[in-house]
DNA sequence: AAGATGCTCAACCGCCACGAA
DNA sequence: TTTCGTGGCGGTTGAGCATCT
């Protein structure tokens, strides 16, 4: 007893279309539109039955389908976006213009998946492969929790993707009737995406803005074992574990914060469904505070997350935010360094470039990812020293990097956090590297704060020496990890 | 040169969500 | 509340082509 079919088969084609029925579906949809796809085909003069039709219409003919080879900054968007939502090829879609669903399923199931393996890295889980080292059997005892895309589901994940949504907007409704965001009532609706497995996937698989990832350890660490807060008043205010410093006692719910977590939350959930973020109404109330990255944010069309200057480590002074960001890092990246979502930390360097701005308002540049052209290798490079006092990070070609990495002697990794990096742009060649690399260096070696710009300009030469030395002294060697040889 | 094998990707199939009746 | 029609989605297939033996 089998399901009745879509369209009645008999004397319908079937197969591969030919250009006179192309040109004949192409002609009524423009005079028409498709209307009915079921009744388009006898309309049309087609003997096929809609769905055919529509699927034609959709992955072929379409006017703005975007043809030929992937990009490299398609490719990585895909395998970012595919850590996050799984096979969810329509929500990818979603995020390339002019690609189609199935033209991504293809790419990623004859490609990306391919060279992931080879890379050692499981393709579903995004996570290294343990059973290379013949522990297949034992892995849900080494690694629990590492195969989150799969055990989830990717019907469980749009559902709460759209109950986050749905979090939001009546979190938005109630902003709107009571200008107050501070009530529990609000709380716990911000903290219904938060609590969700999706958004506990959204924070491994992206690193949050390290000031945020201050306040929220729970959702961005992997090893977090305690009790989930209820709400986001006892998750801000939590000191569990020793992971989360009370900031002042200040609250997240002011309203210049509150701003944040809903525009970083509406961005995590559209990603989720595919959509574009909804600039929701929430913003309305407090007015867009133009940053120095926001030519940045407004183009970009993937997860973002914006920390105003508040009551987020002003009064704790730098080494608290490099401190952070370290345990952040520490957080993501240790063990095997073979991490692939390490973009973010990459996207607030560049940024901070890009704006020129210092680190004094650092808490205001985006990490933002899945954009720019790719010019040369990068490796977004960061080290701290031993008391974790200081830290640094900047972008290294990746020869130079890998040139330093053979000089190293077996030092302990205090830290290691690599990533490739897609933001570079011609404006940030070598110089821009030498600048900062540079400058942070010197920085770094006088114990002060990390810096943006600075006075002093070394050649590569120097540069690479100074770096290599300043490494050691810190004890700290990269970690590499390369996601494609795209050049 | 010819058969075997591998690869790509357009197309199909079945399931599901959703809205209308 | 249930049923039905429709569109959308993800998994899978297989024809056509390329490469290997």
């Amino acid at each position: 007893m089998g399901r009745t079919p879509c369209c009645e088969k008999n004397g319908l084609k079937k197969g591969p279309w030919t250009p006179e029925e192309d040109q004949k579906l192409v002609d009524y949809i423009q005079r028409h539109g498709h209307g009915s796809w079921r009744a388009l085909p006898k309309r049309a003069g087609l003997l096929r039955c809609g769905k055919s039709c529509r699927l034609r219409w959709t992955n072929y003919l379409r006017p703005d389908i975007k043809r030929g080879q992937f990009s490299f900054e398609e490719e990585h968007t895909i395998i970012e976006l595919h850590a996050i939502l799984g096979n969810k090829w329509s929500a990818i879609a979603g995020h390339l213009p002019g690609r189609t669903d199935n033209e991504i399923k293809n790419f990623w199931n004859t490609h990306l998946k391919k060279r992931l393996l080879q890379m050692g890295i499981d393709p579903v889980t995004h996570r290294p492969r343990v059973d290379l080292f013949g522990f297949s059997n034992m892995s849900p005892f080494l690694a629990p929790g590492l195969n989150h895309m799969t055990q989830w589901g990717n019907a469980r994940l749009e559902a709460e993707a759209r109950l986050a949504t749905e979090y939001l907007r009546q979190a938005a409704m109630m902003q709107a009737e009571n200008g107050t965001t501070a009530s529990t009532r609000t709380a716990d609706l911000l903290m219904g995406p938060w609590r969700s497995q999706f958004g506990d996937n959204f924070c491994k698989n992206y690193v949050i803005d390290p000031a945020w990832s201050q306040q929220a350890p729970a959702m961005a660490s992997h090893d977090y074992k305690g009790p989930l807060p209820q709400t986001l008043e006892q998750l801000l205010h939590a000191q569990t574990n020793g992971y989360s410093s009370n900031i002042n006692g200040g609250s997240l719910l002011s309203n210049d914060n509150y701003e944040s977590v809903t525009k970083f939350l509406d961005s995590m959930c559209s990603l989720a469904l595919g959509t574009s973020p909804s600039e929701s109404q929430i913003l309305q109330h407090h007015g867009q505070h133009a940053s120095p990255s926001s030519s940045l944010m407004s183009s970009i069309n993937g997860p973002q997350m914006k920390m105003k200057q508040g009551s987020l480590g002003q009064s704790e002074g730098p080494n608290l935010h490099k401190q952070t960001m370290f345990e952040n890092r520490r957080r993501n990246f240790s063990g095997d360094g073979t991490e692939l979502n390490a973009v973010c930390i990459s996207n607030n360097i560049k940024a901070l470039y890009d704006n020129n701005v210092t680190d004094q308002s650092y808490n205001d540049v985006l990490p933002c990812a899945m954009q720019g052209p790719v010019l040369h290798r990068q490796h977004n490079i960061s080290c701290i020293d031993r008391d974790n006092q200081h830290s640094a990070s900047t972008l290294w070609p990746e020869d130079q990097l890998l040139a330093v990495a053979k000089e190293q002697d077996s030092v302990p990794a205090l830290m290691s956090s690599t990533s490739t990096s897609n933001m570079f742009s011609e404006s940030h060649d070598l110089n821009t590297f030498v600048n900062s690399s540079s400058s942070v260096a010197n920085t770094i070696s006088q114990g002060g704060d990390v810096p943006v710009s600075g006075p002093e300009i070394l050649n590569p030469e120097e540069s690479k020496e100074y770096w290599s030395t300043m490494l050691k002294s810190v004890g700290a060697i990269p970690a590499f990890h390369v996601i494609s040889t795209h050049q």
